[in-house]
This record gives structure tokens, C-alpha cells and sequence, in this order.
DNA sequence: AATGAATGAGGTTTCATTCAT
DNA sequence: CATGAATGAAACCTCATTCAT
């Protein structure tokens, strides 16, 4: 009933893009097992429903965004780090792992929400903008980790980037919540180590040495000569 | 063993019970990207609505036994070659997986779905019960995988398998079918290697390198003295 | 006050929401033995079925709603002639009752319904809602009747108001259509008096007689003095 | 599975027939708040669910079959105490009330759901028999009722026990759990005596204190002379 | 007579999206 | 641009009753 600024620049747009998506986030944090729907996304952004769909065509395509956001600040914090000219130590890759995605509340479980949407939900053309624009982040930081190490052709970095993906995500779904819940009583000796943290940095750190094709030392790369 | 118009027998209820699997089987094979309601299970079994619900008390579990259906004939395969006297070569492991697993259209989508329900919508029973079952399987064939590599300590195999499934399932995901078809078109060198199949098998075998402490040549653990 | 395609001022909507009403109205007029359905009473009302979800919560809300205005029609007919200033004659009382419950085919049906669902199907809130404001109007109406009657104790007029209502309904219900038809061959005299309107009538009478401690003459109520 | 002994003598099939209502009457009495299906009843009554229906033609039938008996145990005891030798008191009448209706935690609840299926569910045919048999204990009852008063005309028994019924039934729904605790907040005083026991004392004092013409005494009704 | 497997009609509710205002 | 009322498809599950065994 109220009627809002209207956002008329393209400054103002963008910033009621972000808060959407800021609001979305608020939500999933309070509740990482659900997805809120839109009119709930709305009323936390103190937006009406239909305004949200001035900014996004589709819920999907706004969880999507979501997911982009968490998505690139990881990429920003992982570029940034192997851009530096510091020796790149395989503990604060995991270290920007446990930062970014693990310890984020709402990364996974919207990934794998993600995931669900991508191969039955969306059309092509968005899951395509999608990973063309995943593609790219993963070609930049890619790069960089080919020129780090020395035995590296030029793509196993995007492909030992695309792997340790695939190794947090599909573990994560593996040992969520619930489950995780209810393993606490099982024989943890007999399980396995099952806590998701531990877990997954041992898995990325047999999957990087068996990628590497040595032991890792605790800097797993050269530094960079130069620094861009 | 004719299943006559009623499973009275208990033989013809296990009959009936799968009967019904086969029947969502069929259709998520038909149609991978969508999961059918439970009306259309039934006509494709060709029994009333209700009767689905005497076999599985609701469509959520129905999914959930389908997908174990599926890891059991993997993991019945996986443990029928680590008992099996000859040695078990990296190739055999990896056939193993392609066959039960990536060439089953139906397992990963299926898969993608139940983490979905798992975390939201079972019961905390079922979810332990489920997860309870998977680690009874995981614990077989990883004390088999334990035996067979001299290095491993009790629960390394077992955490090689989680790890090799997580890999599995996440790696799919990141590249289900709208994906890969649109990736089709972009260039495959800078990408890294695209192809879903190609791309598991080399992340895997690098997982095992690295879990291993060794590259792998083409027979990756001794042949079993004793047969358990 | 015409109503718009969309109802967007606070009277458009209070307008709407007594649409719907009259429309389950309409449908249990139509047939009282019935219960309408949600999508039959949101064709009637020549609305989707889920504009009936925007403006009551549930089904058995929408019940209760109706039943409640059923209930207020009887009460403000019945307060305003406690109110007036003439003085109240046991006819006009039972008038009242004829009109506004007897005659008016879809009340008892709907009430019996209701009592029905108040006690399984409802939520403790709304139960107790609903038995708050129903206690109201008894309250105004009941201090009204203590007023007249120069032997009524505070809560007398109450308490004879319930079970006045208590006869309504319980009488209805032993009489209902299907029945009071079947009964139609028997001989009236041996049974008693059989039609409700006759029936009701006489224990009614017997009610206020006893609990007002005389025959009741015509006029059962002092004129007020005074017209609050 | 275990095939039972087979009912084929027309005293077991009486047993039967009665081991069914009992089962029914032990459900209700465990969870007064909703009617077992028929599964239960089967289940409770240690037999099949198709067995049910070789006694029953329909589970509506089963409910006033159960309501049947709950009506005969009250006016098997009523009678007794007509035709008894002693002074009738209200005391005692109330007692017999309180006793077979009141405190027997299945008849109100039945009765309740009773009148709700009667005029919507069940076929004339089916109503007419049940409110035949109604009408012969009433009219028994009734007739002793005229002996005992005086005043009495031919038929005032019976209509003094229909209100009286419709007044214990109907204040009953008023009534009923949830609603009861509900009230238990307020004001006792201002609402009037709400305790369901006592009011309906209440009620049915004046009630008949009304149809008797006179206040009652303790004794309602004079000795009878001649026992039958 | 007894069983219990099979039936399938029947009804409620949610929520992404549209579009009149 | 913004609103939020209206839409209506979609899906689940229960349970009285039937009938093959």
C-alpha cells in the first residue's frame, strides 16, 4: 500500500537487485533447511511480491543469482589469494574453503538446491549463462593454479578446481544435518571420520596430492614471480 | 513364482513391492529430468493409487528405496569383485562405477533428488534408518578395500569410498545433461576435459593416487591371499 | 460500493470475504445435507478456489465463519428486542427463535456440522475464539434477560440462554429431515408431538417456566424502565 | 491369516456381533475425540476388516449399532427404576443420567456423531428402524412416566424424555473438551456455571420443575401402586 | 464364513506467476 | 515502477468398501 522510492537510475536497480538477494540470504540463514518462498523473500525485503519479479524473472533464476553471489566471493577471495605474491600454502586454500563455502550457512544447502533446479527446472539458455559465467571464474583461478605448479598442462588447474568442487558439494550432501545428527552415535572409528570439516579436508588433500602426483608439502605451490 | 491378482504370499509381495520400483524405474528412465506422481507409478504397474500406498507409506520413501535399490546393485558388485580372488585393477573399479552408476541414466538424477527430500522432508527415522543401511554397506566393502591395500588403517576404505561417491555424485551435478550439451559448443581445451564419463575417471583415479601415497599402475592392490 | 475485479480497499475485501459466505450459504440452502466442497462454493462465488484460501484459512474456518454469522443474525435480532422498550412477550421471543434458527434452513445443519468439527478437527486457538465471541454475545443478550426478570441472579439470563440452545440444536438433531419424514406414518399421538417447530415450542416453554419459577404469561418480562 | 473358528451357530454369530461393538466401544473409550476406522475396530476385535463387514453392512450402521446399546443401557436402567416400587426422585432420575450418559466418556461423543451421519449419511431405511427403536423404548418410558404423574396427559412422558435427551445432548456439544478448558480462564461467575455436570443439573431442573408445573421436591413422582 | 489385498473416489492446500490498479 | 489480489495447476494421502482366495 505504501509506495516506495521508485528506483529509476540504474545505481538505484542495482541496489534493489542486491537487497532481493539480501533478503533471500537473511532467510536462508535463519533456516537453511528451506527454501522461503517469494512472497517471504518480498515481506524480509519490504518489497511487494510482484516487485520481485520485476528484478528476476523467476524464483529460479533469483536462487540462481544467490547462489552466483556466494559463488563469486569465493572465486574473488581464491583469485585474489593466488594472485598474491605470498607462497600459496595448500592450508589457506582450505582455509578460504572453510571460509567461504563451508562455514557459510547457506552456500550448500542452496547449491544443492541449485543443482535440483538446474537439471529439471531451468531453461537452457539460463543454465548456460550460468556456467558460461562459472566457467569463466573457474578459466581465471584455473589459470593461475597452472602457472603455480610447475607439471600443471594448461587445464588441470580448471580441472582440480572443478573436482575439489565436486568433492565439497557431494560430500556435504552426503553428511548433512540430519544424518550428521544421527551418526553422532555410531562407532566413529568404524564410520570413518564423519564430521563434514575433517572429512572433507582430508578427501581435497588426497585429491590434490594425487593430482600434484607428490606428498604435499605444506606450501603446495612456488610464488609467483610476478604479481599481476 | 506368477504374482496372481493378489500378493497374498509373502514371495508375492516382495514381487509386488518391486513391481512397483520398476514401474518408477521405467518412467524416471522415460523421462530423467522429471520425477512422476504417484498416480502415474501406478498405472505404469498397473495398480490403483492406493495400492502403491500399501507397499511404501509415502512417495518420498518410494523414491528413497528405488535409490537404495540402486546402490545395492553397485555396492553387490563392488563387494562381489573385492571378494573375488583376482586382483582388483583400477579398470575394474572404474567399470564397476560406470556401469551401476553413470550409465544408469536413472541413479544420478535420482540421487540429486533423495539428498533434496533428505534434508527436508523424511522423517529423522527414515533418514537413519537409510543412512544406517548405506554404512552397513560402506563398512563391507571398505574393510575389503582395508585388506586389500597393506597402508590402509581400518576406516581408510571406507572413507575412500565416501570420497569416490561424493566425487560421483558432485561431479554430476556440475555437469547434468542441459549442461554438458551446452558446454558442447564451447572450447573443450579450455575448459579442461567437459565430458562427464572422461572427467570422473580421471578425478577419481587422482583421488585414489593421492590416497594411496602412489601413483596407480594399472592393478591397484594385491591379489587377496585368502577368500573371505 | 461496487465491487471491483480486485478487491483492494479494506470494504471491497470485508465484501468479498461475506461473498464467499453467501456462497457456501447458497450451496447448503441448496441442499443442507450436504457440505459444499471448497472448489464448488469458490464456482458459486465466481472465484478461483485459492482467492477462498486468501480470505479464510481452512475449510473448517470457512464453516465456522458461516455458522458464526448464522449465530450473530440470531443474537442481534434477539438483543435488540431485549433492548427495546416494550415489553418482551414469550411469543415474540419464540418468533424470534422460528425466524431466525428454524426457518432458516441452513442454521442447524450447519451448526450440528460445526459442533462436529469444533471438537477433532479444529485448532485449540480457533475453538477457543470462536467460544470467546459466541460467550460475548450470550453475555450482552443473558444480562439483558437478568434486567427483566426481578428474580434473575447475574448469569440466570445466561445460563437459560444455553439452554435454550441446547434444546434448539439437541431437539433438531434427534428431529432432522430424514427422520421427521419417516415419522410422518406413525401415530402422532402415541409418539407425542413430533414436529420440531410444535415440539420446540413446548419444551421451551417448560424451560422458562421452570427456571422463571411461574406459568409463563404472555408477556414473560417486565417492560425496562429505562432503554440502556 | 490364522483362520478363526467359524461363527455358524446363531449364538456365535450374537457373540460376534457383540465383540465387534465391543472392540468399537474400547477405541472411543482410549481417544473419545475421533472414530476408528474400520481396520482398527477389525484390528481390536481380533478379526479382519472384511469379517466387519459380514456383521455390518456399512461402518454407519456399526456406529448406531454401538449408540444402540449405549441408548438401551440407559433406558433398560431408566425403566427398571419406573417400574421399582419406590418413590421416583429427581435425585435418582438425575443419578441415572449422570451414570449411563454422563459419565460413560463414549455416549455423548457417539451420540454426537451420530445425529451427524443420521442426516446426511445413512439410508432412510436404516434411520427409520434406528428411530423406530428409539421410539418403542421411549414410548415405554414415557407411558411409565404418565402413571407416575398425575397430571400427566398420554404422551408428556415422552415428550419430557425427548427434551430432556435433546437438552443432555445438545448442552453437551456446547460443551465438549477442548471448549471446556478453554472456558476454564474465564470468569465462572459471568458465564455462568459452565462445569457440564452441574449446568446440565441445572437445565434439567427447571426443565422439569416447567413441565411438572410446580417446584420440584425431592421426590418427582408418587409411589406406584401396582408393580408390574 | 473368513480373510486382507486391492480399489479409487474424494477433498485440501500451497505457491509461483500474472495483471488490474 | 510498484503493488498485492487473483489465479489454478499440481500433488498428496485416507479409508470405506469390495471381492478373489
Amino acid at each position: 500500500m505504501v509506495i516506495r522510492q521508485r528506483a529509476i537510475q540504474a545505481e538505484d536497480k542495482q541496489e534493489r537487485y542486491h537487497a532481493i538477494l539480501d533478503a533471500a540470504e537473511r532467510l536462508l540463514a535463519r533456516a537453511p533447511d528451506r527454501i522461503a518462498n517469494v512472497g517471504e523473500v518480498a515481506d524480509e525485503a519490504g518489497l511487494a511480491k510482484g516487485t520481485v519479479y520485476l528484478y528476476f524473472p523467476s524464483k529460479d533464476e533469483l536462487l540462481l543469482a544467490l547462489h552466483e553471489r556466494h559463488v563469486d566471493d569465493f572465486f574473488n577471495a581464491l583469485i585474489a589469494t593466488l594472485r598474491a605474491p605470498q607462497p600459496v600454502t595448500i592450508e589457506r586454500l582450505i582455509e578460504i574453503t572453510q571460509h567461504w563455502i563451508v562455514e557459510r550457512a547457506t552456500f550448500l544447502p542452496l547449491a544443492t538446491r541449485c543443482f535440483g533446479i538446474m537439471s529439471t527446472q531451468v531453461s537452457r539458455d539460463v543454465a548456460e549463462g550460468f556456467h558460461a559465467r562459472m566457467a569463466e571464474r573457474l578459466g581465471t583461478a584455473g589459470a593461475l593454479l597452472d602457472q603455480r605448479f610447475a607439471r600443471f598442462k594448461p587445464g588441470d588447474g580448471v580441472a582440480l578446481l572443478r573436482h575439489s568442487y565436486a568433492l565439497i558439494v557431494g560430500l556435504w550432501q552426503m553428511s548433512s544435518a540430519k544424518v550428521a545428527d544421527a551418526q553422532a552415535g555410531l562407532d566413529a572409528h568404524a564410520m570413518g571420520a564423519w564430521d563434514y570439516g575433517t572429512d572433507l579436508t582430508r578427501a581435497l588433500r588426497h585429491l590434490w596430492e594425487g593430482t600434484i602426483g607428490a606428498p604435499l608439502p605444506s606450501s603446495v605451490a612456488t610464488p609467483l614471480a610476478t604479481v599481476p
